[in-house]
DNA sequence: TACTAACCGAGACGGTACGTCAGGTCTTGGT
DNA sequence: ACCAAGACCTGACGTACCGTCTCGGTTAGTA
């Protein structure tokens, strides 16, 4: 990024990567810690041992610099895994991401979504450095379980990622009861497995409530692939 | 409700309403304006024509007087119908709620949210004042579901309602890409139908993964049998 | 005062004077024991057990109040002596004030007084209610000293007041130093006695700094028969 | 003072003393103008072109903050002159006095002074920083004096400057009369002279009331009528 | 004896200033 | 050129009193 060439010398002092590291690094626990209102460009300056005015040099703000301590310290930690089954691989995933999400990681997030609702730069950033990133991926582990004959060829994978991701951000946020590994496994059972005791309703409420995208494709493959599969809507 | 009984006046100059549901007014425009951010104690006393010193009265800091306003003039906004069928209730209150929340109140409740996570006692509010009753509210048409027979026996309540909103609330947070009626369908269709091509796989996810609440029954019964079959898991 | 004819009793109901008198009661007991500071009408209505509107229906504001408390608790409570000699009524007087307000009273002029300074109608009453009045007293002691004989006819009563209760005022408005009978009497024998150890000095003065009041009756006599004695203290 | 050796710089921007001089020239010229109601750091702010925070950088509160604009602005301006008599310079000085502080710096000094009534700091501030100083001054001036001859060598400085002194400051805190030249040669005259038609009176008094300090010129004379009376304080 | 106007307690209300805190900019001197 | 230190301006926070006002309840003299 702000490399030069390395046989071409700038004048002056180099910058240390040690100071940039150790503000990443504060400002990282410091929303670990303590969320939002104890993350303050002070006490980051104060806990790494630099001065304001070398995280102003790097950073435009406070918003900024805690995107970049999350995206620099904690963002990478959860990987997906990679067996051969897709559903297991998201499933199992998702186990993990709620477990992590419910101990510090899951404050910083909160934090930068809350830091985000009143700062669009930092939502951006958060959105294209860690969101979108990992929806793609998440993209890719549904698209190998379509492929795979896993999952139906119709779906949404946006609409599939918002319902099983979804919850879990909505959990550390309006924390209405605590994360766990039992109900990230039971949410994934509901989404992939369904809830309907009878196939026949949803066609019904589709038609009731007006709905204009009915998603037939998929269906009409479903239908195919699993002949005596009850919920067939349009039947 | 903290009345005494009418008869009973309480002593000193009564409260005029005029100015409190002036200043709850402003509070919610502003928060419906400008989010967070322009949310200023001062801007609500001025466009509310208040004194500072009379909202200091009625709430303690700027998270209570947000929540409040939100409470006051938004929350109940949102009502659930009364069809016959519970899928087909929750189903279109759900799009009606992602259309709603895809205009102005979402931005106000992803202020409140933002402000909960550095503000206890405002997230505490929002949760008792708005989350959980609205959960009931989604609770008992859910039970009324699986009193019809339209849903499965077995399913936890929490659980679903954390699939089919949790995706609402993650969105208008993150917002990666608009609300719309027609993904709350395609949501609400997923979640009651689930997504696999075949049935088998979750249990194979189920003990990989160490999930304890599998819900593996229902599905081949309901497979094999299928109509009104309510095999509630417990059995 | 407000008082229409006696005869003429006004309709309503009559004023109760216990409440007026709780109220001045209370304004000069905080004033005694907290100064302005403590002074605050909240807490005079809540010692008092009256309320603060009761407080504003009689004074204006918080100044007359404090005056008011003042003069009808503590004013009176420093009478003049009568004994035969000016002099002596007027010293041992002296000595008595510099014991008084170097207790309770102290503190409560010191905080009329500096009410006053931010309070023009504070101040006004505080002259006329108390400064003034005693100052007319006094003045008829100085002129049964000067009927007597005991004091030179052509001293000019109002600087005589000050120069012997000005410092008591002073000192307990810039304390540098505890008030005290002893100091008292020494103040009175410097102002009634004099300084100089050779009375030709004052004269010189006067006519170098151009002073347009000399008092020469004394110094004569003086000057006769005391020539440049240097009286060592210690002799 | 609290200057290290200039060959050891601070770190960090030096102070820039433009700003800290605004402030006091600003709170200094209010306090003239307006006394401590016009007094106000927002005021102060305004009138100086610094900021609330930079006033707060520098002085705890409004206390310390008008007591350091009064000695950085005005304190100095009243000097002693050095003649001969002793006697001459005080009587000078005072009437000096009396006319600087029947003008604005009167209005600074009450309003100083008031404020100490509510401040013990700004008080101990107003004292340590002027009083004491300035008496201690004069006490150079009266030790001249007695030196000199000019005055008995029994007196106590104290005291002399209290009956000097204390009435200028009780004038302007109880302004019943205007400050004037006139008045306080008068009043310097009356203290350095003595009020007494007879020399006889005071002994009296004294042995009455307990006094134990005399006053020795007018004994001089009394000397005479009284010979052997050797009221010396320190038998 | 009933009326009725003033008294009284309570407290809502619009203001103003306080002192605190954080954000973000700028200016030094040292390395 | 980089960095620590920290002065500086801005603006919101929550608190404390002020003085005004509007209620409901009470009470003593009058009709």
């Amino acid at each position: 990024m702000s490399n030069t060439k390395s046989t071409q010398r700038r004048r002056g002092r180099p910058q240390g990567d040690e100071v940039k590291i150790a503000i990443l690094k504060a400002a990282n626990e410091l929303l670990e810690e303590q969320g939002l209102s104890g993350f303050t460009i002070d006490a980051v300056a104060t806990r790494s041992g630099a001065a304001r005015s070398s995280i102003y040099r790097w950073w435009p703000n406070r918003g900024a610099l805690a995107i970049a301590g999350f995206l620099a310290e904690t963002a990478q930690k959860i990987a997906y895994p990679a067996t051969g089954s897709a559903v297991a691989d998201i499933k199992s995933q998702l186990m993990r991401v709620a477990e992590v999400y419910g101990q510090k990681v899951g404050r910083t997030i909160s934090a930068l979504v809350a830091q985000g609702q009143s700062d669009p730069e930092a939502l951006k950033a958060l959105l294209e450095g860690y969101v979108l990133p990992r929806r793609d991926e998440a993209k890719k582990v549904l698209a190998r379980g379509v492929a795979n004959g896993e999952l139906r060829a119709g779906i949404d994978f946006d609409v599939v990622i918002d319902a099983l991701y979804g919850p879990i951000w909505y959990r550390i946020l309006v924390p209405h009861a605590p994360l766990s590994r039992e109900w990230a496994a039971a949410l994934a059972d509901h989404v992939f497995g369904g809830l309907m005791a009878s196939p026949a309703a949803p066609e019904g409420v589709v038609d009731a409530a007006g709905s204009t995208a009915p998603p037939p494709a998929r269906r009409r493959a479903a239908r195919r692939a699993v002949p005596q599969n009850p919920p067939s809507r349009g039947s």
